[in-house]
DNA sequence: TTGTAGGCGTTATCAA
DNA sequence: TTGATAACGCCTACAA
């Protein structure tokens, strides 16, 4: 790799005018610059990023730390911060967390060891030491922590709706599930639900799962409907519960959604694909992950921020797996 | 952040010694070890990538570069190359290339200029100046080049496998889906299937396509069974795309799989959970991750290879699209 | 067993 | 308008 110093050879000048040229800063004469060009491409020559960021104590990269990108819901979320970052020429440092302080820990020091100038974080723990330390901006993504930077969507309206939704369609024997307790936007869901259940004196079972994974969902969605056969409405936490939940009660030979409706949450890529297609409570995954990185960057450039909390919008996407409305009246 | 001069001055010995004992080398007493390291805890140090990075010319960071993590089989790709990295210590850059030249030599550029010690690209142009330039190792994943390092899965004969599958269970009108023209896994699949058709006299239509994306393939399942109504197989180019003519085939009112068989390729998580369940021919995309990870962790520690091109199996995986092979006798 | 000093490739300050 | 040069934080000869 060239470096600085054989471009100013090359072009017969010094270190620091190669170095104006490329940066655009302070004064080089036309013909000078020209030859540095020349030069420059001569020896297809890029500025060495490390050297630059040991210099000014900071790189273009950013960390991005996401539970589980096999969960379907956190492609789009990355897929938009990649986007976005990518067109503001920032880098990405990509992390699995799983949900495990210690990994997250982990990650976050080897971020800042790397120089980056920004963190995207989709944690638990928000009010830990790990992030309140932290002298660069964060950014926690479908996760909320008063008053800092954050982009999430309103899991308890989302929660509240689907089960409004789900009884004004008829449901009386609603089971709702409620996702693994240590992350927050599933416990919010739970709480939206149950609430709006509550308020309109609707009972309910309630079934506890554990995580989000393909393979586990089936198993709780088994259980689900033994230990309530009459359940004539499901709730569920995510698209991949709700999509195990379908599963299973299309394999009990029920009819969805005469027998039971079932309602999921986030709109990953595959719910319209199924049949029938999922009715869910949308997250606009995406724009959430477009609108972090914007934020981020410019919590980066210092821009002076007036709405550091982003909520999204959560919206009914009424599909297959529920009925129509008017079909009650 | 504090430097190893601070953790020098603070133990009162010289960077030198506190170099030696971080990085294990050279001799150290006891003694002035045990101050070092009380220094290290009392001022949180952690050494600079950065300036390690640039001193060695080479960095704890690897280059991934997938075309679409939207594309639901590149996140288990990406998952195992992620826990294989992070079990060996090296964190990942990522990129998105959207099989886009411009793009990718963008990335690799940057990737180079981080110093990344090594790369992994699902391409369809390794045998470019682009990678072929590059001195630092590179592993293609889910793509070929002759004797490069590579791991992959024979899509050819996948292809081959899904038209014998298909055949044997009694299919005689069967619409191959054409994948991507410039994706050449899809094309690999989509020649071995027509090889295995054309061995065995059965006729066929093609349809072509030109993306993966979950939107677009909706339609051409609309086309599908439009241009081709008598169809009783098909054998799509991905499982996205097989999903898309599954749901398209129930729209219409056709029995899957009486009326028409579906096989797909990838086995992505979501098909074991469609109804009916998704026939496939699987890939191992976690295990091709981890192996292109360690195969590359390998290439960078400069061990002797032998292998360097990875095959992996690709299995008939067997569910609810297709018909019972004793059915037909 | 330990310390001094030079250099990795840049940028920015200061003189010229 | 340009050039020397001192950092940035680390590692490694080489000397002591």
């Amino acid at each position: 790799m060239a470096t600085i110093r054989d471009v100013a050879k090359h072009a017969g000048v010094s270190v620091a005018t190669v170095s104006r040229v490329i940066n655009e800063t302070g004064y080089v004469h036309d013909d000078t610059r020209k030859k540095v060009e020349t030069a420059i491409k001569a020896l297809h020559y890029t500025p060495n990023e490390v050297a630059r960021s040991l210099f000014k104590r900071k790189s273009r990269l950013i960390g991005l730390l996401l539970p589980d990108i096999t969960n379907p819901f956190f492609p789009e979320l990355a897929r938009g911060v990649e986007d976005e970052m990518q067109e503001n020429d920032f880098r990405i440092i990509f992390g699995n967390s799983d949900e495990n302080m210690k990994k997250e820990k982990e990650y976050i020091q080897t971020f800042v060891q790397n120089n980056v100038v920004g963190v995207i974080a989709s944690t638990n723990h928000p009010d830990t030491d790990t992030y309140r330390k932290l002298n660069i901006p964060v950014v926690f993504l479908d996760r909320t922590a008063d008053n800092r930077p954050s982009v999430y969507a309103d899991g308890r309206e989302g929660g509240r709706i689907a089960a409004q939704e789900m009884v004004a369609r008829g449901s009386r024997q609603i089971t709702v599930m409620q996702g693994p307790k240590h992350i927050r936007p599933a416990q919010d869901r739970f709480k939206g639900a149950i609430e709006a259940l509550s308020d309109q004196g609707i009972a309910f079972n309630v079934v506890k799962t554990s995580s989000f994974s393909f393979t586990e969902a089936g198993t709780w969605a088994k259980e689900l409907f033994e230990q309530h056969p009459f359940t004539d409405g499901v709730i569920a936490s995510n698209d991949i519960v709700a999509t195990a939940v379908l599963h299973e009660a299309l394999r009990l030979g029920k009819n969805v959604p005469d027998d039971v409706q079932i309602i999921g949450f986030d709109d990953i890529p595959l719910s319209s694909l199924l049949t029938p297609s999922l009715t869910t409570i949308r997250q606009p995954a995406y724009d959430m992950g477009r609108a972090a990185a914007n934020l981020l960057v410019r919590l980066i450039d210092d821009v002076n921020i007036d709405n550091k909390t982003i909520q999204m919008p959560v919206t009914f996407t009424e599909r297959d797996t529920t009925r129509k409305v008017n079909q009650h009246g």
